[in-house]
DNA sequence: CCGTAGCCACCC
DNA sequence: GGTGGCTACGGA
């Protein structure tokens, strides 16, 4: 009997057998898609083992009802890519590979064709334009306007019944629309660039990452643009990882300018359509360069030459549920499969990356000039100690901004908490929200007029009177971005305050219109998340706000400090007007902390050196490797008792594996959390034991009553 | 007597 | 994850 393995998307770390027909096992290629009964449900499988000869005696297997590619979808090097990753994070391969199919394609439908995006004309319709009578008014008019060059679809009046006619005449042809030209020329390199752009075009073409680390303004985006275009012009595909890109507007029209309709789109907020047509353009070659956040690292590409990872240091490229990898690590193991290399560009790299360069398995490039030559910002820690705080700003740092604003500058306040408090208190009684499903607090949002939770998303309206003791003095206690917006435009009624967080900027279209009132000078005051440590230019910004340091400082998570050192640095990024330098001021109630003085004094590499030797001393990456078993119960104490059970499967040689500890937060979403800490210095023999735990546990009744995953390689530890 | 809630094994 | 089978109760 002839049997082939399928893996379902079902999260069971194994394949499954069916029976292949004798005349169906030519036609049964790794990688196709197949019907298959599976208990009493129909499911689409992928076909991940060529058909082979069970032994006699062998179970019964079901059928396969029916195989829906002659061609494999998935192509053979983003099979291998995806069983790796299921293997590399513990997680079921079906799962995998529903990350890397578009959402029809999963459920079964055939494969849409790539819509042509444009037609050019043939040579035979350029003998048609001479010969076809006048009374073909259609016709000679689509002709005559591809005479010049292709065009776009969008760009032609021709209907549908029209083009159909001269597709079947043969008088013209499916085509790329023609790339836009550079709309001012591409810019002389300064000598810092050229360089850079020499080392990164020496050796070979084959694999290798190379770390970019560049000052903001110091030029990072043209280099990449340089190198897509010499990939490119070897006739090879290039793909972009942006963090969040409809975030990234700037670094969208860039890529626009410089290479017209070639570039591609892929992100999370495109429509399943949409979605399906960057992957069949990626897979059939015609999207030339995809833009795109974490998960477009999973698309076909027919002849991937470049990726270029942007901002490599952002969180937003580890997945945080469900199937938990790094788009930055598979990208950098994509590329190596692939031989081709990637690219890291960042201005404040990941201690992982700048170790890796360090040792010299990442090349390093540094860019350490600005393009306009404005000095760097210097950083200044405001002790604001026995201040009094108006809404959470200290007398000198609302003098400063008075002043910039006196001057014709811009002011921008950082902060990294969204509405307008962070916990509703009763006076009276200490009743301070809680979220009834979260060991957290509602946060206040004066907007909506609603508490909401940050962590769950669960909501009620502001009560009037304290819901426990009926008393009227809820107070708001601290201060979130809203707050901070009605304290300054209160403070400075002359001028135009702009909000920029998650409420406020809820499309593109949001983001540029603000963006394009800083630029025209409407608006003068910004106050915002992390959003405006993103890419952004203003010219006319002259001071930064950061209006507290200080919950990184006190902060259990091992990347807190990390992390707001790379927010303060790119915040501080924006600050300087042409050949003028910025002002930052940091306020803290820690103005001594050692880690602190480092970033101001001496900038973010020596709080990374810092870093680097406290997590050498302490044994955590990039100087050891970590995986978390993570596990979640309805009752309380049920998750802890469990991970106590299976920890001794995870004991091995080299490998150290923690007390089980309940998750930093540990209710969320009425579910009690906790976690297995594993650590080794040797990646091998830590994959060695979760593997050899992962398949044990599976056997195990107990981890059947709840729910348990891996994350290997974890981003924070809560 | 049936109905259903909650638990658990199984899925080629 | 989805499904169906099993057991344990409760209502007329």
């Amino acid at each position: 009997m002839l049997a082939a393995a399928i893996c379902l998307p079902v999260p069971l770390r194994r394949s499954f057998d069916y029976r292949v027909d004798a005349a169906l096992a030519g036609r049964l290629r790794r990688g196709c898609r197949v019907r298959v009964p599976f208990g009493r449900r129909t499911l689409v499988g992928v076909v991940v083992g060529a058909p082979r000869e069970l032994p006699e005696g062998a179970d019964e297997l079901r059928d396969i009802e029916a195989v829906l590619d002659d061609e494999p979808p998935i192509p053979a090097e983003l099979l291998a890519l995806c069983e790796w990753a299921a293997d590399y994070y513990l997680h079921p391969l079906g799962e995998v590979l529903a990350a890397a199919l578009p959402a029809a394609l999963r459920r079964g439908a055939m494969p849409a064709t790539a819509q042509t995006e444009g037609y050019a004309l043939t040579a035979a319709g350029r003998a048609a334009l001479e010969t076809l009578p006048p009374r073909h008014r259609a016709q000679r008019s689509l002709l005559q306007a591809l005479s010049t060059a292709p065009r776009s679809r969008a760009d032609l009046v021709a209907t549908a019944a029209v083009l159909r006619r001269a597709l079947d005449a043969g008088w013209i042809e499916a085509a790329d629309a023609p790339a836009a030209t550079p709309a001012s020329g591409t810019p002389t390199p300064t000598p810092e660039q050229a360089a850079a752009l020499d080392r990164l075009a020496a050796g070979d073409a084959g694999f290798a990452v190379h770390l970019l680390e560049g000052v903001t303004g110091s030029g990072k985006t043209e280099l990449y643009l340089r190198r897509i275009e010499a990939a490119l012009a070897e006739g090879r595909q290039a793909l972009l990882l942006a963090p969040e890109i409809s975030l990234t507007p700037q670094l969208d029209a860039r890529l626009r300018e410089r290479f017209g309709d070639g570039v591609h789109r892929f992100h999370s907020t495109l429509t399943d359509r949409a979605r399906e047509q960057v992957w069949l353009r990626a897979r059939d070659g015609r999207a030339r360069i995809v833009v795109g956040t974490r998960s477009a690292v999973w698309l076909p590409f027919a002849r991937l030459g470049l990726i270029v990872v942007d901002e490599e240091h952002d969180t937003s490229y580890k997945q945080q549920d469900g199937f938990r990898y790094s788009a930055r690590d598979v990208a950098i193991l994509r590329a190596q499969r692939l031989d081709v290399p990637v690219l890291l560009g960042t201005a404040t790299p990941s201690l992982e990356s700048l170790h890796n360069a360090r040792s010299g398995r990442y090349r390093h490039i540094r860019l350490q000039r600005r393009v306009h030559d404005t000095p760097p910002p210097q950083v200044r820690v405001l002790d604001v100690r026995g201040l009094p705080l108006d809404h959470g700003l200290s007398p000198p740092l609302l003098q400063a901004v008075d002043r910039h604003l006196d001057q014709g500058g811009q002011a921008l306040l950082f902060l990294n908490r969204r509405g307008y408090a962070p916990v509703l208190l009763c006076h009276a009684c200490g009743w301070n929200a809680p979220c009834t499903h979260c060991d957290a607090h509602l946060t206040l949002h004066r907007g909506r007029n609603r508490l909401i939770c940050h962590h769950c998303g669960a909501q009620q309206a502001v009560p009037r009177h304290c819901p426990s003791c009926s008393a009227t003095s809820l107070i708001a206690v601290g201060a979130g971005t809203e707050r901070i917006e009605q304290a300054l435009a209160n403070r400075f009624p002359q001028y135009r305050v702009a909000r920029f967080d998650s409420d406020r900027i809820t499309s593109h279209e949001a983001l540029e219109r603000q963006l394009a009132d800083i630029r025209d000078g409407r608006t003068q005051i910004l106050v915002g998340t992390q959003i405006l440590a993103k890419g952004h230019d203003f010219p006319g910004l002259s001071l930064v706000g950061i209006v507290s340091a200080d919950q990184a400082l006190y902060g259990t998570d091992f990347r807190a400090v990390e992390r707001m050192g790379q927010l303060v640095t790119q915040v501080a990024g924006r600050a300087g007007r042409a050949g003028q330098p910025g002002e930052v001021w940091l306020q803290t109630h820690e103005p001594e902390h050692p880690l602190l003085q480092t970033l101001a004094r001496d900038g973010y590499g020596a709080l990374c050196d810092a870093l680097l030797a406290e997590r050498r001393d302490t044994g955590l990456p990039p100087y050891a490797h970590l995986a978390l078993l993570r596990a979640e119960a309805r009752e309380a104490g049920q998750a802890l008792r469990f991970l106590q059970l299976v920890r001794p499967c995870f004991e091995a040689p080299d490998v150290t594996v923690y007390e089980p500890l309940p998750s930093g937060m540990e209710r969320r979403a009425g579910l009690a959390r906790a976690q297995l800490l594993l650590q080794s210095a040797s990646r091998a023999a830590l994959h060695r034991s979760l593997g050899a735990a992962v398949a044990r546990l599976q056997q195990m009744p107990e981890a059947r009553r709840l729910r348990w995953s891996v994350d290997v390689d974890p981003y924070d530890l809560m």
